[in-house]
RNA sequence: GGGAUCUUAGCUCAGCUGGGAGAGCAUCUGCCUUACAAGCAGAGGGUCACAGGUUCGAGCCCUGUAGGUCCCACCA
């Protein structure tokens, strides 16, 4: 900050320079340091092919905050960063690449392909980096990691390898989710289920008579929403309890246009209740069906090409798209007076999560992860509380999961991944899952071996990211150190995806927890409370906030008002309100830097003066009054963020700065800095605003770290910076109860006088004497020690402080507070009816407040079962009422006379 | 179909283990008071969705009802 200073706080500048001045002092770096206790968070590795958003920053920002907090509480705090290659997004982005260039994927070839996929990553794998920059994310940079480096590459080999041997991870013929755009299988977690307005085609298949022809009168009908895959049919099912077809049981029927003969089975999978009660069964195109087949020992015949289109099983159809095959069929069968009827049906159908295609069930051979072993240790992980989920209703979602887990299809028809270390002899086709390239088959002595095309799901690596990172599978210092770590922040829309396959992966490579909190945020959402979207074109870009507004100000916006696991809105208002709030703590460093700079000698002196100087200082009431708010302040707030309650501690911290430190203390020292030539009171004053203020910028660092900085650097040389300084704590020596008291008298005081100004029109310019009138010593000390801000605060020519209302005249103006009242003659404005009115009105609120407390303190119960600080309190609250009450009567019955 | 969650001031939301309803924005009234008009001082505004219950005491706990949102399942 130079001398002059600016009005406003424009972030432009100072936060860029800031953060390089943080790099390059190293502060983000963490070393394994035994003297000191770790606090580890590993990023959720964002994609390279991500562009910073909302999300990001709402994860970040937290990370961050709990980062910078724990550093400063004097843990070895390591943010451990890294991207992860997300392989089908990337594959995707690639590909497109190549069809503008008039090439593809397969014309490249998967070398050169590859080399492709480094270039890419290498030009754009960075930027999301640096833009989590812009926020001011303390990460560790020189420890970043990729899902795809070597070390993370040897951590996915080791575990497919131990797995596999395990008997845990196996190469199987099962029904997947194919998509046919994409050309690969995917997980279970990938496919959304969309509405989708679609028909119901109902249609009949010719029963086999005894003698063997096809019957031309009796048929049984059912209904699909897929005609198509009839060709793949290899039964039909009923209900066995359905009476209606049971002399149909064993019975076949006739399958048009492949002309095959296909069994009546029966199979409780079968609802009675739905349709006909009749199932076409096509187990290679159908989840359920394929369950059906197996149980039945039907033939699977997969009637589909990869891209959709039908194969040399679909007979005649062979070549055409899935749909217009569908067209197809349905108009020869209406032909042949095989189709029933159209039904308009509104269906879900499962499309593809990154490309949003309908995808096709296929049986495929495909590489799986047995679950059933697996996932015990991460269900009893959870429950019992080795791993704290916050909030903890997403334990539900967790169960949920478990409770229903599959096996979980890791292969991928892709090449931008980890490719599966499997390799089949060609001429014996035994298959070795080796971390190396094997020179010959182990069975037959061959020597020619071919890896396994395919590629793991991208989330099998960043499974193993909480350790990958740290250097497993070598037992690194690293890794004894930090792991496990401490805090998972990330959103609840992944808890599937991620954060469970993380967990049991933990458990099972480790045999300990990759995390003891997981921390869930919600979703940003837009102003109307849409999810921010491409399509939509609703998304708000952090950067063009952070270029507005500042960094600081989008994380406050981002963290206040908010519960863990809720989503939220983001809106403009609210990012300037933040902006607000920075410039508001920009102005009070302003007001204080002018203050200190205008004291001359004192400045230096002042310099000297530690945190703990507090006893040698001529301290006054207001003084302690700050003081004793921001001991507990300290308190609360770190109790707050202990538990995640981010929002609430950051709104305390808001409240402290903006209410109690600037709209009051600052004013009330206001008169000791401009008047008085009380050096020890100016100093003490001097003091109070700059420790105090340095204590809530610490307080306020982890939130808003580039301002805090600012200020912190300019306020003091003592220390270079305040992400390294020490966090504050409680301390009983700074708790004042006493002056507490006082000052809440005085600022009741000070609000009932304005508030009497304003309701008789009386701005704070036009000054009056005010008569303090008590018969409390306390009272009357309190008021005299405050003197000098009462009288300015008030808007007071002269305050006096007395025992009875002598030389007061009768028709002043009063506010009565506990035990005091206050005098204010107004001289020509005096309106006495007015002012009786007034006076009833507080006698009603009075008689309010009396009747409740009088209501609960003549409850029995109450007394015998409230605990006792209770009732005590409610005890102080009657006599406190009483006593105003009184006042309010006498000063009632004197203007009434 | 199963589950979660929400319903609090005009709007957007806080409200931690039950103990006198809060914030920001918006509205109204005064103020350019030597840190800040991105500000200061005031004010208005809420049967905390509805109905029961537990309790001395319920926005908070329990049950039910209505409406919204989301997740899972996927009846062909």
């Amino acid at each position: 900050m130079s001398r002059e200073l600016a009005k406003t706080y424009d972030p432009k500048g100072i936060e860029d320079r800031l953060y390089q001045k943080w790099l390059d002092k190293k502060y983000f770096h963490a070393e394994v340091d035994h003297s000191r206790k770790p606090f580890t968070i590993v990023i959720p590795p964002p994609n390279i092919t991500g562009q910073l958003h909302m999300g990001h920053a709402l994860d970040n920002t937290m990370q961050d905050i709990l980062i910078r907090f724990k550093r400063m509480q004097g843990y070895n705090a390591l943010w451990q960063p890294g991207t992860d290659h997300a392989s089908i997004a990337t594959e995707v982005r690639i590909i497109e690449k190549l069809k503008e260039e008039g090439t593809s994927k397969e014309e490249l070839g998967r070398e050169k392909f590859l080399e492709r996929a480094w270039d890419w990553k290498k030009e754009y794998g960075g930027r999301i980096i640096s833009q989590l920059k812009k926020m001011g994310s303390s990460c560790d940079w020189d420890r970043e990691r990729f899902t795809m480096d070597e070390g993370c590459n040897r951590a996915v080999t080791e575990v497919f390898c131990k797995m596999h041997e395990k008997g845990w991870i196996y190469k199987g013929s099962r029904i997947i989710n194919w998509c046919p755009v994409c050309n690969t299988s995917i997980s279970d977690a990938e496919v959304d289920y969309a509405e989708q307005a679609g028909h119901f085609w109902h249609i009949k298949y010719p029963l086999i008579e005894d003698d063997g022809s096809v019957s031309t009168e009796r048929f049984v009908e059912f209904a699909t929403t897929r005609p198509e895959t009839m060709l793949g049919d290899t039964a039909v099912a009923v209900n066995p309890e359905d009476d209606r077809y049971r002399d149909l049981v064993g019975k076949k029927v006739f399958l048009p246009f492949v002309n095959r003969e296909i069994p009546v089975v029966e199979d409780a999978y079968v609802d009675m209740e739905f349709g006909t009660g009749v199932v076409k069964i096509t187990p290679a195109h159908d989840p359920n069906d394929f369950e059906v087949g197996r149980r039945h020992n039907l033939p699977e015949i997969n009637i589909l090409n990869d891209d959709a289109t039908i194969n040399e099983n679909g007979g005649k159809f062979c070549g055409m798209d899935r749909y217009e095959a569908r067209r197809a069929i349905v108009k020869e069968l209406e032909e042949m007076g095989l189709l029933v009827k159209i039904e308009d049906h509104v269906h879900n159908v499962g499309t593809h999560d990154r490309c949003k295609t309908t995808i096709e069930p296929m049986i495929k051979q495909q590489w799986f992860v047995k679950m059933e072993e697996l996932i015990k240790p991460a269900v009893e992980g959870i429950k019992n509380g080795d791993i704290r989920l916050i909030p903890p209703r997403m334990e539900k979602t967790y169960f949920n999961w478990t409770d229903n887990i599959r096996d979980w299809c890791i292969s991928r028809q892709l090449w931008w991944g980890h490719r599966i270390p499997a390799y089949y002899c060609d001429k014996c086709g035994e298959i070795i899952v080796s971390a190396g390239t094997p020179e010959v088959c182990p069975k037959c002595g061959h020597d020619h071996l071919t890896q396994d095309p395919d590629t793991l799901d991208t989330w099998f690596s960043s499974a193993l990211w909480p350790f990958s990172t740290l250097g497993w599978p070598e037992e690194t210092e690293d890794l004894k150190y930090f792991y496990p770590t401490d805090v998972l922040v990330t959103g609840y829309d992944i808890i599937f995806f991620w954060v469970i396959r993380m967990i049991f992966s933990g458990y099972e490579q480790m045999k300990e927890r990759p995390f003891k909190t997981v921390l869930f945020h919600g979703l940003v959402r837009d102003s109307q409370g849409r999810k921010m979207s491409k399509s939509l074109g609703n998304g708000i870009d952090p950067l063009e906030i952070i270029d507005q507004y500042g960094a600081d100000a989008l994380r406050l916006t981002l963290i206040t008002g908010n519960a863990p696991g809720n989503d939220m809105r983001f809106y403009y208002e609210r990012v300037e309100a933040s902006r607000n709030f920075a410039n508001k703590v920009w102005n009070a460093s302003r007001f204080i830097l002018m203050n200190m700079e205008n004291a001359g000698d004192l400045a230096g002196e002042l310099e000297n003066m530690t945190a703990d100087a507090l006893e040698g200082l001529a301290l006054e009431p207001a003084d302690k009054w700050i003081i004793s708010k921001l001991n507990t302040l300290v308190r609360d707030v770190t109790d707050n963020m202990e538990n995640f309650e981010l929002g609430i501690a950051v709104q305390k911290v808001y409240d402290f700065i903006w209410d109690e430190f600037c709209d009051w203390y600052i004013e009330m020292v206001k008169p000791r800095l401009y008047n008085s030539d009380n050096r020890k009171s100016k100093c003490a004053a001097l003091w109070t605003l700059k420790n105090v203020l340095l204590d809530a910028l610490k307080l306020l660092h982890p939130y808003m770290p580039f301002i805090t900085e600012e200020i912190f650097c300019s306020l003091q040389s003592a220390e270079e910076s305040i992400m390294i300084s020490r966090w504050p704590v409680y301390e009983e020596r700074k708790n004042f109860v006493r002056e507490e008291k006082e000052i809440e008298i005085l600022k009741e005081s000070v609000r009932g006088i304005r508030n009497v100004r304003t309701e008789m029109n009386v701005p704070l310019g036009k000054k009056a004497k005010i008569f303090v009138v008590s018969d409390r010593e306390e009272i009357l000390s309190a008021f005299t020690e405050g003197r000098l801000f009462f009288q300015s605060l008030a808007g007071a020519s002269e305050v006096v402080i007395q025992k009875d209302k002598e030389g007061i005249a009768g028709d002043a103006v009063s506010v009565v507070i506990a035990n005091a009242t206050l005098y204010i003659p107004f001289e020509e404005l005096v309106d006495i009816s007015q002012e009786i009115e007034r006076l009833k009105k507080e006698e009603k609120r009075l008689e309010g407040e009396l009747a409740r407390v009088n209501g609960m303190l003549g409850n029995e119960r109450f007394l015998s079962k409230a605990p006792e600080d209770k009732v005590a309190a409610e005890k102080e609250k009657l006599e406190k009422y009483t006593l105003m009450m009184e006042q309010v009567k006498v000063r009632l019955a004197q203007l009434q006379q």
